[in-house]
DNA sequence: GCGCCGCTTCGCCCCCGGCCGAAGGACAGC
DNA sequence: GCTGTCCTTCGGCCGGGGGCGAAGCGGCGC
């Protein structure tokens, strides 16, 4: 009954459009402040104040002031990864759109991309079996554990294992929609993605559209990504 | 944009508490009739009638009529597993409710139960375990397939595999709230919690309350079924 | 100190949607 | 065919919540 309830509270705060086109904008992972929030749901700032109030009120958004501005970002990555399933849902649920392309961003979106703090997409699934038929994660009760060869393999990538570790959990599984398999998240997940970022193994791709909420999740594998991601995990890619 | 409203569209056939309750009933995955659905709601017939007409139109729910009586089921898995989802971040971000126990059913939930039609919990993640772990199914491209071995082996326990393949996913992965591991749905996971219920090795426990939506979720492993899954998958349950 | 800018609060309007009672349609059993 | 049951549709009421403009508050820069 109160479990009903409380579901119910979590489902409301998503359930309206610009409350939705904000956290859709949030799950790129970076923290937007309030008018960059507003511009992206199309609302003016009174309105944006009262529904992230309600959102940051309700556990799903995390708010840090800074100076005269609020930056906003996702509670947890929890968040993200149920804001996925939904996203998997609706699009599953949803007439298909007419044209060939289930969800507008197509191509690009299923092949990389950022799930909040980590990869997912094919490069993601990808990534998440290559660990794990190397050998290098291993599945222990409530998720993964590296290796020995797995310490020594991503250390030598450049990954910061001391970081991912102080996270609450190290290594878990978060559903991929498009692949319908899981991907790698948890600390390591969101080094290994830092990682890939600051050596360039993988570049944002700018978003066509202004205001276009989904636009900075893309990923692009570059061809030394492709080389030194293939050449460790054996993960091939024909990303565009 | 059309992803967010859509994903918005969703959220807001699960905001309403009486549809939220009545969906969660159905997450035993039993069909039920409009007037069961109302009582579990506590509301009038008119207002469960237009309920279930929105989550129907939505695609969340299927009908079929039957004499004088429409019952009503999910319409899908991947509903579901939303929902599940969805339930794990309520858990997740609502205040604890001062009780030790985080969910109002505890333990034995959290042990074994059903997640729509396939095993949930403990005895669902250490299913999947045994089963990966014995090399009878092994990862595929958008799921899992079965091992020689593994035919054999699960044809020996009784589970139907012709009919776990008239499924559009053989088997493929649901998150699962409570382990925060992956357990395993599609055709596959089916069959097998039919067979597991079929020769009694698990049995629906009996809800305490009328009108307690979870109640039909709840399973206990009998001896005997600790015994053939134990023998055979490597399966332990110290569940009540 | 003054003005600018980002954000919030307040007051107000309006509309969506949830509920019920009553009436209407459909199906099974006698 | 009549009656009872299950379910739906219709009409009407009401509350919650989203939107904006105006005003208030606080940090920053000239």
């Amino acid at each position: 009954m109160t479990t009903t309830a409380a579901f119910a509270t979590i489902a409301a705060l998503l359930a309206d459009p610009a409350r939705a086109a904000m956290l859709t904008a949030l799950l790129a992972g970076e923290a937007l402040t309030a008018g960059e929030l507003a511009r992206v749901a199309g609302i003016g700032a009174p309105a944006a104040s009262a529904h992230l109030a309600r959102l940051v009120d309700g556990g799903l958004v995390a708010v840090q002031p800074q100076g005269r501005h609020r930056y906003h970002r996702l509670a947890s990555a929890e968040v993200a990864a149920t804001l996925e399933a939904l996203g998997g849902l609706a699009e599953a649920v949803a007439p298909p759109p007419a044209t060939g392309r289930r969800w507008p961003h197509g191509e690009a979106f299923r092949a990389a991309r950022l799930c909040y703090d980590h990869l997912a997409g094919r490069l993601g699934v990808a990534l998440q079996a290559g660990l794990a038929g190397r050998g290098w994660i291993v599945p222990v009760a409530g998720g993964w554990a590296t290796s020995a060869a797995g310490e020594a393999g991503l250390a030598a990538l450049g990954v910061d294992l001391a970081a991912a570790r102080g996270t609450r959990r190290f290594a878990c599984d978060c559903m991929d929609w498009s692949e319908r398999r899981m991907h790698l998240a948890g600390g390591l997940g969101r080094e290994l993605a830092a990682c890939c970022l600051r050596r360039h193994w993988l570049v944002r791709l700018p978003g066509e559209r202004e205001g276009d909420p989904l636009a900075r999740r893309r990923l692009r594998l570059t061809p030394e990504g492709a080389r030194c991601l293939g050449d460790t995990l054996g993960v091939l890619e024909q990303a565009a």
